[in-house]
DNA sequence: GCCCATACATAGAAAAATGATGTATGATAT
DNA sequence: ATATCATACATCATTTTTCTATGTATGGGC
């Protein structure tokens, strides 16, 4: 099943604005969604690198002192690509469940 | 974090209208989506076993012969408030995806 | 002095999803 | 004849995913 809260697409698309570092991508997440969706670090973290390892972002250090360096991470033309795929997979998935949520006992038996 | 394809729920919205059997819920949930949600029946009996045991639903048996008997589940007044939550909670999700799905770099630092 | 925020990362435990296996019968296909 | 599929329930093992905790390091607020 496609959508479920799907991380990485939700990581595709705060990054296919700016490029960002990870725990900005988490507050982001947190943000734009109305606290609706929210992430640990166990779960961004993997996600951000099973993501680069796929070509779909890249990340470059930047180096801070007095605070911890951060990694920032940007969309590739390819992350883009497989953000519109997830696009696509989402309003799918929305419209499914509206078929299950939204009937009235309009459904015909099941053939 | 509330909704993710939540089976629970589609069981409840399809059950509202009429009572069905498992079988014919799974085909229900695989038709009136579009073919989008598909479970099967390693997830589908072990959900119905949790709401019925939650009083969300109610079973009894419909015995058939050539086939195999039915277990035929209703929704109970508590499912009904029970899936009126999981319509808000899905409601919100949809909204929460939403808010990072179509920002076009409105967003601002998050705090 | 302690906790929180920043910022990365991993690892273990708990939960969930997938696919397979099992039982039983009738219908359709080869 | 034999195989596969549809019906209809159910469980179980494997894999995957998710959550929580732990670890390192520093500065600021209470």
């Amino acid at each position: 099943m496609a959508f479920k809260g799907d991380l990485e697409a939700l990581i595709l698309a705060v990054l296919a604005d700016h490029a960002l570092h990870g725990y900005e991508i988490s507050k982001r997440i947190r943000s734009q969604s109305q606290e609706v969706l929210k992430y640990g670090e166990g779960q961004l973290y993997p996600a951000l690198h099973k993501l680069e390892e796929a070509g779909f972002i890249e990340a470059e250090w930047m180096l801070q002192d007095g605070k911890p360096d951060r990694k920032v991470y940007s969309i590739t033309p390819n992350g883009r690509e497989e953000l519109d795929r997830h696009r696509t997979a989402w309003t799918k998935f929305v419209s499914g469940v509206g078929g299950i949520f939204t009937s009235k006992a309009i459904a015909k038996e099941a053939k």
